[in-house]
DNA sequence: CATGTCTGCTTACC
DNA sequence: ACTGGTAAGCAGACAGA
């Protein structure tokens, strides 16, 4: 038995039964040691506590704690049942814990000493990016109905992509690449692709939870093949929201989590997730792509194969640079957030808020509070918090905009106003004028643990921020970005009712301090002389009119001096025009969230308007596009008529293609009050016997067929014929009728020209 | 049986 | 396992005539 140090990057940690494993990288491989850790809970010291422990034996209270003025004992969790009535902590993973009492975290580089496998000491010696052996992969099948039915439809090519430029797709199929990796049959083929991904340390797919490895487990089974990864059984989850895949031994990364939680930070913005879209979005490129509905006609041509295998070669070639991209960001969530590379493949922001402000407690010694009762969730969603305001804005074409914003507004009041569930209401008399216009008051004296988290955060940023002018480093980069997705989240643990730092006081404190502070921007910024023509949550759109760009950085250095030492007022930008127009429910009321801007460089900012929303078809939103861009560069609203007129004409006479008249609409729910045009498209193709599952976005056309729009919406595939006059009337006018009216352009006189349209007259005229 | 209004639903903004 | 409030707007359902 010989004591002996290991150094390596702390890639997994797992908990079983008194033990923590640490797996650890490093040049000789992949190791993994454990050391002796018993999952705990604590319970106050108090008589009746007393009592139990006294009946349990007193080998099972590990430790005596102090924490919020109060005594704590920690007890070994050897099984859920116990006597005791309230009990602390957990249901807090002990993984968790455990990174958190040796001040380790995940991906960073540790020290161990150890014997044998045991662990004697660990030790954290700073930040390091890891290089982990990587390798994507993806599946294609052949699939004569589109939508793959896994009793009847074969996998036919597996694809694999790493850094060392490892690629390759398996086949059993000749399509003469000299990537071509050529099988027996799909048993083979899928044993095959274990083979190459096993020889590696962390596997990527792209929707592979719910896709992929599902597919490739069920068509090994039915084969009397086999489909391992690691060396445990892979075990499934299924959630509301897709499958989680588990794996032990090797890691199994789905990069769709992590992009639809990029996506609902906004820090992504795609019409779709698919992995053409989030291609083009994050690397910038267009990727190769073919029609679904002729994928099993190129398969079965022998001179067409080839296509079939460069484009699902391309799939994992992408999903892997996408992966590589975000690398240094996936590297920072997991560091900031103490959460291990698999965990991120369920990950919501609200878990990234959770396990930072689990730590803080810890380091603070605050009490970490329990998860709500059945009882207090239901109370709970009772409760109503109102939000932010939004200004209406009158519709028109606007010159010479200024945008200012609060920075991180929401986080900055938190910090500002000391607003924490503990510090609420604390009952100092002196701490009364810290008074939110909702009524609550929050302690002066002593700081909570969220306004130490969130202040801790904010400054840690601005800290990078500052260094990233200095020098654009894509790992601060990616530190920022990863700062800013967590400290957004931070506001909706306040009201979302699972959470275990629930306020709705704390929640309605913020908002209304928050309408406050950007009502007095208005108030102030008309005083100076400005035009307030929009407002929305923490941004305020200013006409300059005659005043200078000095005259507004003057302006919000005075705002600047009068708010909390935390928050901050800043310029977005100047705009040289921005467009609002009515809503096109009611006449002459503007339409909030909704407007263009374009800056001093030319650069076109576009919100809320149909052409930002998938539920459009395509050609109605580039219609729109290049009508607001006609406006916002040029201003004419000739050439802006004239390029509608265009676009109708092309429809008329059928230049455009299939995929530019699709919809897409999620189909959320399995059943409905009312019929939607999406959802008697889903049930027609349901009919042919397709299978789509729920939460799929739909993609349909509008065809000749049937009465309502409902009766002629089609899945895309299936549709040969498009009502024309649907898409003029009901898509591409009404994306424009309400632009070219903010221009001054007579409504009748557009409707006039559709209708005119339709009637087919004025091709000639 | 046209017409206006309400309802259900999805998506976007922050 | 889901930050949630503010808002627009479509298509279908319904109502009073």
């Amino acid at each position: 038995m010989k004591k002996m140090k290991v150094r390596g990057i702390l890639i997994d940690i797992n908990y079983k039964e008194g033990k923590i494993f640490l797996t650890i990288k490093n040049e000789s491989g992949i190791s993994t040691f454990y050391d002796d850790y018993y999952d705990y809970f604590y319970v106050e010291k108090n008589d009746e506590n007393n009592a139990i422990i006294n009946k349990l034996g007193m080998e099972n209270v590990l430790d005596e704690v102090e924490l919020e003025g109060k005594t704590f004992y920690k007890i070994k969790k050897v099984n859920e049942e116990n006597e005791f009535y309230i009990k602390y902590a957990h249901n807090i993973p002990a993984w968790k814990k455990y990174l958190i009492e040796n001040e380790i975290t995940p991906m960073n580089l540790l020290e161990l000493e150890v014997e044998n496998d045991k662990i004697l000491e660990v030790k954290d010696v700073g930040s390091y990016i890891p290089k982990l052996k990587v390798i994507s992969f993806d599946i294609e099948t052949y699939a004569p109905f589109i939508i793959p039915r896994v009793n009847k439809d074969p996998i036919i090519f597996a694809s694999y992509a790493s850094r060392d430029g490892e690629k390759g797709v398996i086949t059993f199929k000749r399509g003469n690449r000299d990537f071509e990796l050529l099988v027996k049959d799909e048993k083979e083929l899928i044993e095959k692709l274990c083979e190459k991904l096993n020889e590696y340390e962390v596997i990527v797919g792209y929707n592979s939870s719910s896709f992929d490895i599902p597919y490739l487990m069920k068509r090994a089974e039915k084969l009397n093949g086999k489909f391992w990864l690691g060396n445990e059984e892979i075990e499934i989850k299924k959630l509301t929201t897709g499958k989680i895949v588990r794996t032990s031994g090797i890691i199994h990364f789905d990069l769709f989590y992590l992009i639809r939680l990029l996506a609902n930070a906004q820090a992504i913005k795609t019409q779709r997730y698919s992995l053409e879209e989030i291609y083009e979005e994050i690397i910038g490129e267009k990727k190769m792509d073919l029609e679904e509905e002729k994928m099993c006609e190129i398969y079965d041509s022998d001179e067409k194969r080839g296509i079939y295998l460069d484009y699902s070669l391309s799939d994992a070639i992408a999903t892997y640079k996408i992966f590589e991209k975000l690398y240094p960001l996936i590297v920072e969530i997991c560091k900031i957030s103490k959460i291990p590379l698999k965990e991120l493949n369920n990950i919501t922001s609200s878990q990234l808020v959770e396990s930072l402000l689990f730590e803080y407690s810890y380091k603070y010694k605050f009490l970490i509070p329990n998860r709500p009762s059945e009882e207090e969730l239901l109370e709970r969603s009772e409760e109503k918090v109102i939000g932010a305001y939004v200004k209406i804005p009158e519709p028109g074409i606007y010159e010479k905009i200024a945008v200012l914003d609060f920075r991180s507004l929401y986080p900055s009041i938190i910090v500002a106003h000391n607003i924490d569930p503990k510090t609420l209401n604390c009952g100092h008399k002196e701490c009364m004028k810290n008074v939110s216009p909702s009524g609550s008051y929050f302690c002066i004296k002593n700081r909570g643990i969220i306004p130490i988290t969130v202040e801790n955060l904010l400054s840690l940023r601005k800290k990078l921020k500052e260094e990233l002018k200095k020098n654009d480093d894509p790992l601060i980069r990616a530190r920022v970005a990863a700062l800013k997705i967590i400290l957004n989240s931070f506001y909706g643990m306040f009201r979302y009712v699972r959470s275990r730092w629930y306020s709705k006081e704390c929640a309605e404190s913020i908002t209304t301090w928050g309408r406050k502070y950007i009502l007095d921007i208005a108030k102030k910024a008309e005083e100076k002389g400005f035009k307030v023509i929009y407002m929305d949550t923490d941004s305020t759109f200013l006409t300059m009119g005659n005043k200078s760009k000095e005259d507004v950085i003057k302006f919000v250095e005075e705002v600047n001096k009068e708010i909390p030492e935390a928050m901050e007022l800043e310029i977005e930008n100047f705009y040289k025009r921005g467009v609002f127009v009515e809503k096109k429910t009611k006449e002459e009321i503007g339409a909030r969230k909704k407007y263009a801007l374009i800056d001093e460089n030319g650069k076109i900012k576009i919100r809320g308007f149909e052409l930002v929303r998938r539920d459009w078809c395509k050609f109605a939103r580039d219609t729109q596009l290049e009508v607001l861009e006609s406006i916002l560069k040029e201003g004419s609203k000739e050439k802006a008529v004239e390029i509608v007129r265009n676009k109708i004409k092309q429809l008329r006479e059928g230049k455009f293609k299939k995929e530019d008249l699709v919809i897409y609409t999620q189909l959320r729910k399995g059943k409905y009050k009312v019929t939607s045009p999406e959802f008697s498209a889903y049930e027609k193709a349901r009919k042919r016997g397709i299978k789509i599952p729920i939460g799929s976005i739909i993609g349909y056309v509008i065809t000749k067929n049937g009465k309502s729009i409902s009766e002629k919406a089609e899945i895309a595939q299936f549709a040969n014929d498009f009502d024309i006059e649907y898409y003029i009337n009901n898509q591409v006018l009404p994306a424009v009728l309400k632009i070219l009216g903010a221009f001054g352009y007579s409504e009748e006189d557009i409707k006039y020209y559709g209708k005119q349209t339709s009637l087919g007259e004025w091709e000639n005229g």
